[in-house]
DNA sequence: TATTGTTATACTCTATAACTATA
DNA sequence: TATAGTTATAGAGTATAACAATA
């Protein structure tokens, strides 16, 4: 009896599983993805920073008088595509757009007390999110998750 | 020399890598999934089936006579989304919507001969794309990783 | 000529809500 | 009442192309 109830579980998760899609990685990639950003949006509640926007304020901190190009570059996004979410960090009072002596083009961003301060509080919040949301798996499975992912991002141009 | 070298190539690469971001599977999973997808597209196309119209198709081709909203659900979209990808399927003449004979609410996805092998080709060739992307991970590597991404995925209710 | 920030625009993906026809 | 498919609609996210100011 246990044989066969054991058969019909296996016949099942066959029938859950088996799909071609689940041997490509873009197809995992994009599951797995969808499920840690709706986190993410959890962890940092309606009103809270999204994903670009929270990156956007990340490198800002970090890397204090950065411009928007080179941010841009660094989110592997566009210039355009930027503009709204400086604003959107500059109109919370996150961060200012300085100009900068020797160069009238550019502005180098520069996080704000407050940008900082919420920066931290977003950063713990995620992170405990993300821990509570991964907890089935080690922290070497994270490690080597990373590790395996940054291994395929170290292959962009 | 060498240390001087290798020092300034360490630091760069510390500038590069250093920030608090690429402690995030969220970032990690968006960046290097943008990679995987992108490739996806240049595999198929630029008048190919989109990731999402592709993974439809080849649940209906695996899954025949099933029904949008178990498809829906599989994929783990609306009902609603799903209408739109359908239609680019049939008409592509990959499927048919069939009536089913008990039940005249649900339409039944068949799949078209030409359909499956639409399919059969797509997938050859994404797969070939995805191996030549991705060959600098090992066939181990491979499988760790999307061990760990159906890991994430199982949590999901 | 090239670069920075910007605007305008369009396209894809997705969700929500409401409708219809069935059950 | 509930479900299947559908429509309408809106909101993210992103890219492309063009522009003004500056280098």
């Amino acid at each position: 009896m246990a044989g066969s109830e054991e058969s019909k579980i296996a016949e099942l998760k066959r029938e859950q599983d088996a799909s071609d899609l689940e041997e490509f990685i873009g197809y995992n990639l994009k599951r797995a993805y969808v499920i840690v950003q709706n986190d993410f949006r959890a962890a940092l509640g309606k009103d809270g920073l999204g994903p670009r926007v929270f990156s956007a304020l990340s490198l800002v901190v970090q890397f204090s008088h950065i411009t928007q190009s080179r941010l841009a570059r660094k989110l592997g996004i566009e210039r355009s595509g930027l503009v709204a979410i400086i604003d959107e960090l500059e109109g919370r009072g996150f961060l200012a757009r300085t100009t900068v002596p020797g160069d009238r083009r550019v502005q180098a961003l520069v996080p704000t007390k407050q940008g900082i301060t919420a920066y931290r509080d977003a950063q713990a919040r995620v992170k405990e999110h993300e821990d509570l949301l991964l907890e089935n798996l080690t922290a070497a499975e994270k490690q080597t998750l990373i590790g395996l992912l940054q291994k395929i991002r170290s292959g962009e141009e």
